[in-house]
DNA sequence: CAGATCGTGTACTATGTAGTACATACTCTA
DNA sequence: TAGAGTATGTACTACATAGTACACGATCTG
């Protein structure tokens, strides 16, 4: 494990702390509800990522894709694995079907069911 | 929690049972690589599921589609995850894309992925 | 009817998860 | 130069996960 979490997590409110002091751990770590300690050693990779709920309250706050900072860490939305847990063999099909694919054809999909004439 | 995964387990067993007298509680649990009293309970409802690696050898032991097995368990194929949390942005827009529409519909896009001109 | 096999009850445990609480030393800044 | 704010070190904890070990009484079988 080569901790990109908290390197990420760290850089991010470091650059923020540049415009705005109030992106201190302390300050932060107030905001998503956690110790300034907790934080400090999850952003120096001494402890692990936080839960799901703290690492969505943490990429509001640095202003990041809920998803990508839940990837960083290891995790997946449970939001998404309930909707894999309703239909299976569907998603697992699915899903292992895009695993090769190039970004552009998974794209193409999410484009086609958006607008597509279902 | 309705623990609707012991009494999946407990049921397609004893139907193999019938026509197999190695589907007992401690043969399948010693195939499966868990102590009897622990399949006993998990199948009662009296401890959750096991770890996925069990529920997979399960799910092969009683001729089930392990993905099934696994989203009884509440879970969701450490695979599919790892494939998710390659490309979160890409997978999770088109996961969440996919949660209202009917079968048919994730069934046609599978296909379309599988024998398509890409 | 003896020995094997069966399901289950009870007690226990090791490891991981997700943090808190408090103290300490450093660094601005008014 | 005092005090406000800052990062971090140390120690601890509550709860969940994923089981094991062993004994017991019931039942089946040769």
């Amino acid at each position: 494990m080569s901790e990109t979490f908290g390197r990420f997590v760290r850089d991010r409110r470091e650059r923020l702390r540049e415009s705005d002091a109030t992106f201190s751990v302390r300050q932060v770590a107030h905001r998503i509800g956690v110790e300034p300690s907790f934080l400090s050693k999850v952003e120096r990779g001494e402890a692990p990522p936080p839960s799901e709920a703290k690492i969505v309250a943490l990429a509001r706050e640095l202003g990041e894709d809920p998803d990508v900072l839940l990837a960083l860490a290891g995790k997946v939305s449970s939001d998404l694995q309930t909707v894999i847990r309703r239909r299976p063999e569907l998603f697992a099909a699915l899903i292992r079907e895009l695993k090769n694919m190039p970004d552009r054809a998974v794209l193409r999909l999410v484009r086609e069911v958006r607008d597509g004439d279902w």
